[in-house]
DNA sequence: AATGAAATTTAAACCAT
DNA sequence: ATGGTTTAAATTTCATT
């Protein structure tokens, strides 16, 4: 894996977290690190996983005007497989175990309420383990740090700044 | 703003996400669009705030060890202002105005509990128009948006310990 | 708005330290 | 792992439709 970043690499990803295009030459000049040394860098961060360059969508603009936070109580025992199987669902672009009222709180990104309500009461059900769900619908994001799968070809898709 | 977007605009918004730095001549010639165009689009989708492209970077691989999500409740009429204050701040990650329990959910990167204490206890404070505050510690994250390994349905992302 | 073609800048590959 | 150099490639600008 990555052992422990420095000083460089931090900066680094700084300035790629608030522009993920800036040139290495770019990034060369401003951090005083040659240009070969920051593609280096870069390159390193990216292969184990520390560091990704994406394009993040506004899912409100692009056609997924349902955003969903989903709170679920789980049977005792079966919290973990219920996230295992909730994040291999495309819906899902946020699935976490927690602490607290709730076991795990899921995002859900759908078309429409049809959608979501199919989600709620088609693919839910399905799940073993869960007994209970509580939605907090989404309206307005202000601040969505980050991008949710891609869809098949041609669907629409991730988040940013609404 | 953006009108709608098209097949085209959709096309590029999926090759991006699932890499931010394809240059514009392989988009050109996997979407067969000219590149000149291809950069125009993306300009504008970017200048529209409908696409972000940015460095993700794996908060548990540098050193934030704790998530949470927060759940609030504000006195009437000022849940968007919340919404604003705490979309400035660098701890949060995530601000949504919401319908149910909660007027607001956030979700907060901190380094370790005592970050996050100096969070709630120091900062939130100062915010004004916050009644009451819920949190849900991340335990596991078993699917972060930006989803490592993005693909179509959801690869399940490697569960990241909290 | 969208494209094509030019000049300019950048990235990739290589090699040495 | 870093830094320099060269070559190939991509971006940007600008003119055109």
């Amino acid at each position: 894996m990555m052992p422990d970043l420095d000083d460089i690499d931090r900066r680094l990803i700084a300035i790629l977290q608030q522009d993920g295009r800036r040139s290495f030459k770019d990034i060369s000049e401003e951090t005083g690190v040659p240009a070969s040394s920051v593609r280096y860098r870069v390159q390193r961060l990216e292969e184990t996983g520390t560091l990704q360059i994406v394009g993040v969508a506004d899912p409100l603009r692009i056609g997924f005007d349902r955003l969903a936070l989903i709170g679920l109580k789980c049977e005792i025992g079966k919290a973990r497989q219920v996230c295992e199987e909730l994040s291999k669902r495309a819906e899902t672009s946020y699935v976490v175990l927690t602490t607290g009222p709730f076991d795990v709180m899921v995002e859900v990104v759908c078309r429409d309420v049809a959608h979501y309500t199919e989600f709620l009461h088609e693919v839910l059900p399905t799940v073993d383990g869960i007994v209970h769900t509580e939605t907090f619908f989404v309206l307005e994001a202000y601040k969505l740090a980050y991008g949710w799968g891609v869809g098949d070809s041609g669907t629409p898709t991730p988040p940013a700044e609404a």
